[in-house]
DNA sequence: ATGGCCTAGTAACTAGGA
């Protein structure tokens, strides 16, 4: 395998966004790009923009809501799956798969949540029912596979500058958290964690009271790496120069290095 | 305990986000 870029991104609207993201992939250069949340149809998809800076795409968009797109420098996604499966009734754009550059990618935007409880907070741990299990059959792949998105859960109270004030938020709730918890378990490593097990480590500030400036964030996006995709991880980290761009994402892209020099 | 901010959609507001 080649040096592998992967990175994940909750852009918040590709189409107010699009300026912020050319700049990062003109400037960061990942091979493979995850993004959540396009808001846009699939109609409203840059592709032509995007091809300008030279990345093939493949997107399955909302108007409004969600939407899910992955990116591939130099090349185009192969696309192997759109949905998760069991989803018949489900009309929300949030599970995105290719293979590209080598690596299988599913992209995902899994729900908030709020308010809980509610329905809103049932919708989201049977989304994640449904990517366990889906999941399960991923991580014992022989090919190298990537779970990139937004979680929408914060895993431990490490992950947040101080959980006081979310402690009845849906990405804090203890069956989020278990959920998460059973996804590793079965085999997938939490990149970012795994490279930096003491460190506070955000990608996500919200747009209220300046918790960019004051560096009150949140670790909800992840890169999850079945074992074969685990040998190979050297690096990760957060490219937090995007939050500070104007008009951010209340997201920064997250982002891993997949090499062979690593391999255990 | 609430709202603070932001995007999108339809036309001064609402819904949804995290």
């Amino acid at each position: 395998m080649k040096k592998l870029r992967i990175a994940t991104f909750n852009i918040n609207g590709i189409r107010a966004r699009l300026p912020n993201l050319l700049e990062w992939l003109e400037r960061e250069k990942p091979d493979i790009a995850c993004l959540q949340e396009l808001k846009a149809a699939d109609k409203d998809f840059p592709a032509a923009e995007l091809e300008s800076v030279g990345y093939g795409a493949i997107w399955h968009g909302q108007a409004s809501w969600n939407g899910v797109a992955i990116l591939a420098r130099d090349a185009q996604p192969l696309e192997s799956r759109r949905g998760l499966p069991g989803g018949d009734d489900d009309s929300h754009s949030r599970y995105l798969e290719a293979a590209v550059h080598g690596v299988l990618v599913g992209c995902l935007y899994l729900p908030n949540g709020n308010p809980q409880p509610g329905p809103k907070f049932d919708y989201k741990l049977a989304w994640f029912e449904r990517l366990i299990q889906y999941a399960q059959g991923l991580q014992a792949s022989d090919h190298p596979v990537v779970l990139a998105g937004d979680y929408n859960v914060v895993p431990t109270d490490m992950d947040i500058y101080n959980p006081r004030s979310w402690l009845k938020d849906a990405l804090l709730q203890p069956e989020s958290r278990a959920c998460y918890q059973r996804l590793l378990d079965q085999g997938w490593t939490d990149s970012l964690r795994h490279l930096y097990p003491d460190e506070r480590i955000y990608t996500f500030w919200d747009y209220f009271r300046q918790h960019w400036q004051k560096n009150s964030g949140l670790r909800i996006d992840h890169l999850l790496l079945n074992p074969v995709a685990s040998a190979y991880l050297s690096e990760a980290g957060v490219d937090a120069w995007v939050r500070n761009q104007p008009h951010p994402s209340d997201h920064a892209p997250t982002w891993i290095r997949l090499a062979s020099r690593k391999r255990r």
